[in-house]
DNA sequence: CGACGATAGATGCATATGCATCTATCGGGA
DNA sequence: TCCCGATAGATGCATATGCATCTATCGTCG
């Protein structure tokens, strides 16, 4: 199972690279930009939870795209906080990035079919809520 | 959509990667093992194809089992050619490690259902193949 | 106030992943 | 025979991933 979900991720992944690659955008990249774009200004931890994604995995993410000057950093009261958002020119990315993200996952939605679309998006949060227990 | 498999596929590597962590082997390792106790002597190229890998990171995690002993490679009459195959090493490790991946495997199936289950084997199948089109 | 455990991230290290490109070898035609 | 396109892997580079560990800061308790 394992390997399964491990090939189908990659295929996947191929894909929707594949798509951003104009931008100059990776998958995992567009996510974050997305979850900013929707969560507006962030504590690192929370957008690590949200994404369910390592705090360690998430600070090198976030070093990538503050390099490209997509998002901006500071902290609060809290000195060992960072809180996160989308810069000018990172909601610029994204906003391009919508529409090649959009057109891959129609693509996709129409090769799988709508019932076997929604039944991988439940068991793909099912699987992710399992580790929680 | 792809946020989603990736994150699924980031849990259920954690929780195999932790069943087999006492004897240091990774899932994607453990998967190549597999594939190998099945296949016997393979190319190195129709492995990648068996585990829908591409070629290069094939390339590297064999130098990791390799390094390791537990695979032997050799060529054929065309020198451009690897032939792969379990070690002595490797067959053991590979039996030392199935109890441990049965056993993450049976809990997780417990959990997620028979049904879930099979329906997950069968999308993730899918959308491998999707990209072959 | 000062020491101490708790918390938020950062860093070192190893592996996983794939694109672009390179090297070695093969097989077939001129 | 020699050259040339095709094929099997290897390598350089960048990113993704997570464990163990470290650093800085916070809150609290004596």
């Amino acid at each position: 199972m394992c390997a399964s979900i491990r090939r189908a991720s990659r295929t996947l992944t191929q894909i929707y690279d594949q798509a951003l690659r104009p931008l100059g955008l990776r998958a995992t990249q567009f996510t974050v930009l997305q979850a900013l774009s929707i969560a507006g200004e962030v504590l690192q931890g929370d957008l690590g939870q949200m994404l369910a994604m390592d705090s360690t995995t998430l600070t090198r993410t976030l070093e990538i795209l503050s390099r490209h000057g997509w998002i901006d950093k500071r902290t609060g009261e809290d000195l060992r906080e960072r809180r996160i958002r989308l810069s000018k020119a990172g909601q610029l990315q994204f906003e391009k990035a919508v529409p090649l993200w959009e057109k891959a996952q129609a693509s996709l939605r129409r090769k799988l079919g709508e019932g076997q679309w929604n039944a991988l998006l439940k068991f793909t949060n099912e699987i992710t809520n399992l580790i929680k227990e």
